[in-house]
DNA sequence: TCATTATGTAGCTATTTGGCTACAAATATA
DNA sequence: TATATTTGTAGCCAAATAGCTACATAATGA
């Protein structure tokens, strides 16, 4: 369990997509966070272990209790890999950049 | 090598991550993807195997040659995902579709 | 203090993954 | 037609993954 920590990754897992909505919406408890699932406890640690490695969750220690809080920089870095996609499929981009074409081409 | 065939886990594999950034730069034969890489043509087949189940890609044969075609719309899923993130980490903007905005603007 | 609670770790397993070589099938070309 | 080219498939393997149960550690609180 220790190499391939990057954000894809770690998003790749179906569970820990739905950790993250969880923990985005409200900062929580590990145990909290096992609660929402049915999977044993310590295979939902495991999951956020996994996410806080690659940083997309925090820990902020309070007495025996661990609450995580979601990290949204680190989710920024999907959302720019995404970027230089984006324009194909955006609609009114490839109208825009069709009517540009078609307006070069009379010229 | 069957099941989890989703846009995720496709995109969290480096390799695979590259072949979309290849492709959606331009349309390309099998043959001409696998050169990039120093992988084996046949690991790489699998790759876009792999890429064409989830429809990240689509084939278009031509003669013995099969070219390869971005689909922006499957991609489209990962950012419409990131969405209810998206806010969270640029106060100026509340949607991904605005830093999408303001990301074409510049080019 | 002693039991309870919250969390993580160890160690095991079945399945999936990503890689390779060897081979098959189909099209193009000399 | 015989050969070369393009691509995919079969079958193998080592490593990674996600899951579990059992146990360890540390903080609360009766």
């Amino acid at each position: 369990m220790n190499l391939r920590r990057d954000v894809f990754q770690a998003i790749a897992d179906p569970t820990r997509r739905a950790i993250l909505l969880l923990v985005a919406s409200q900062t929580m408890t590990a145990g909290a966070i096992a609660s929402n699932f049915d999977t044993a406890r310590p295979t939902i640690s495991k999951h956020i272990q996994i996410l806080t490695e690659c940083e997309l969750l925090y820990q902020e220690q309070s007495g025996r209790e661990i609450y995580y809080h979601f990290n949204p920089n680190k989710m920024k870095e999907v959302a720019e890999w995404l970027m230089p996609f984006a324009k194909m499929w955006d609609e009114r981009f490839n109208k825009l950049e069709n009517i540009m074409k078609k307006y070069k081409a009379k010229k």
